[in-house]
DNA sequence: CTGTTAGCGCCTTCAA
DNA sequence: TTGAAGGCGCTAACAG
């Protein structure tokens, strides 16, 4: 971070004693008729609040800051604000959050395949928000800690330890849906496309669907080998690699559960450069519901990331309104919530081919 | 309470106060050392920092900017957060930002088909912002008023006024290049896919691609009908039905370039769903270059959204430094600043069929 | 180069 | 139900 010039600017904006004095009554009082407190007489309350309308009267949130310690903005924490998830899940948070009155503070980390990401440091956040959503960002034990350090309400969209408020879909189910969405299509030999290799945590979404996937497989009484689940970057090129490793090493496969709907798509170009026909030789399904999947009629179990963000916003604005009060800082302390899934069938998925 | 092994958590809010004392300095001097002024000599400087970090220091952002009038925060206006432009626009701006050390506030607003889009109300910003960065969102002039009316400094990505600060790519070449490229292939029946019905400000990037089009078919001697242009939503869907009502009326057409990528994906879906081979019979260019534009082979003319968002970032950025610096307001005034494309050639064109 | 002194604009006890 | 007064934590003159 480096220096930035420091100006003094002039203010022209109405304060609290210009709408004090215009009221004629005192800055307490209109602060507590423009927060909708009860210890206002109606009469005054309106009078107040027309006395501000007129006078374009805007509180500063600095000064309401400083007096009160709560500032009503969170920080979104994610990695990428351009890839199809995470977007959609920002943009159910913010409304969610703009509804109330709250600000949405943008943090975005790298994140890159090499390791490199600098640490997030969540000291920045402190005095600065009152709560703290971490959306589909995989963070270490000690980036957690850290976070944690910062004592405030904190919620996870799309991943997260078991011991937070988590939203996110079943990817127990999910992983289920669509494993067995191939199996009942008749197929056997179903590859899997995981997330990056390393990542083991059963939190994290990749592993929980590939566990599903493997579940699924041996309820079908399929015996998996060891080499139909690979695993990639979770986004088209590394969907498209994976596929080229596995159909190099196993061309007997039939069927492709990739565990996202870009590396589904990615799966879907390598077929082609291979020139294997999808769905006639090979079909292929992911997870996410993609806005564009239906450009290569991918057959999907689709989900709702605005949904998941909006809810995630809404149970840690509830976490910062109990905030404080004695007693009851942990009311939603682990809580799970799933959201639903629902299988879309388009044109990616067919039987195998009789041989 | 009892006591109990708790990690070591840093201590709870030190303050201004806490480093001066254990420094043994003034605030003032803290406060100097901290913001990297020169007037402090390097070795109490060097001191105060060290007793900063020791304690976990963290200055309180409301108290910075109550009592200096400034936020270190920008607000980001969109109408979308989850479209390809938009949020790599978004991208580019915050980390632009935070290398500075400013927040980014996220401010959505909807902008529906159906015209029933919230007027955007900028009062909320006031004393919120040091500056307003508006991304790719066409603004009705009132809202332009009353955003120019918190005398703040502006900026817009990707759409914008001329009087104003703009980043944008430069829509006539663009369009031109796009245009040129079908011309080139042979083609002269070439259609095209415009913005939304009635919007017709000359800065408003589809009307100035349609401008292109319709140039560059006008310098290669081809005479358009008229209904080879047509209006559509700027989406995927927009895109599609826009096709097909084109696809209907001009069956003649063999090639077309639609306003951005996600209206040419979804011309191709329209031609394959009429049976329209592409690029065989007909050839669809679009404008952008969206990263899932591979998935359908489409060519191009790319843009570097991130890059447009940053360069406005810094833009609004040395405006704010120069916010209230006497004679010099309006030193980048109103600024065009447009950034470069490149054709990308793909599978979705080529040249006409002989007939 | 450093300290002193006032606020910045609001919230929040405490009294009335 | 209202008012008076004291901060919240920091910055910005002004001295020295």
């Amino acid at each position: 971070m480096t220096s930035f010039p420091t100006v003094p600017r002039p203010s022209a904006a109405a304060s609290m004693d210009d709408v004090a004095r215009a009221a004629g009554v005192s800055t307490a009082t209109v602060s507590r008729a423009l927060r909708g407190l009860s210890s206002v007489s109606a009469a005054t309350r309106d009078r107040i609040q027309g006395v501000a309308r007129d006078l374009g009267y805007v509180a500063s949130p600095s000064a309401a800051s400083l007096a009160s310690g709560r500032t009503r903005s969170i920080g979104l924490l994610t990695p990428w604000v351009d890839r199809w998830f995470y977007a959609r899940a920002i943009d159910g948070a913010e409304r969610a959050l703009r509804e109330v009155g709250f600000d949405a503070l943008l943090y975005t980390f790298d994140l890159s395949s090499d390791q490199s990401r600098p640490r997030v440091d969540p000291s920045v956040l402190r005095r600065r928000v009152d709560g703290v959503l971490v959306v589909g960002m995989p963070l270490s034990r000690e980036e957690v800690a850290s976070l944690e350090a910062l004592d405030l309400p904190l919620a996870f969209v799309g991943t997260g330890r078991h011991e937070h408020v988590t939203v996110r879909l079943d990817d127990d189910a999910a992983g289920r849906c669509a494993t067995e969405h191939l199996l009942g299509l008749g197929h056997r030999r179903i590859g899997h496309i995981t997330g990056p290799a390393g990542v083991e945590h059963s939190w994290s979404p990749p592993v929980a669907r590939h566990a599903a996937w493997r579940v699924a497989l041996e309820e079908a009484s399929v015996a998996a080998e060891p080499g139909w689940a690979v695993d990639g970057a979770f986004d088209v090129n590394g969907g498209r690699e994976a596929a080229h490793r596995l159909l190099e090493t196993h061309p007997e496969i039939t069927a492709l559960f990739a565990a996202s709907d870009e590396m589904a798509m990615g799966a879907i170009l390598a077929a082609r450069e291979r020139g294997i026909d999808v769905p006639g030789e090979l079909s292929v399904i992911g997870i996410d519901g993609h806005d564009l999947g239906e450009l290569v009629g991918l057959t999907t179990v689709a989900q709702d990331p605005a949904r998941q963000g909006g809810e995630a916003a809404q149970l840690l604005l509830s976490d910062i309104a109990l905030w404080a009060v004695p007693g009851s800082e942990k009311v939603s302390g682990a809580l799970q919530v799933l959201h639903p899934t629902h299988l879309v069938v388009r044109s990616s998925t067919a039987p195998p081919r009789q041989t």
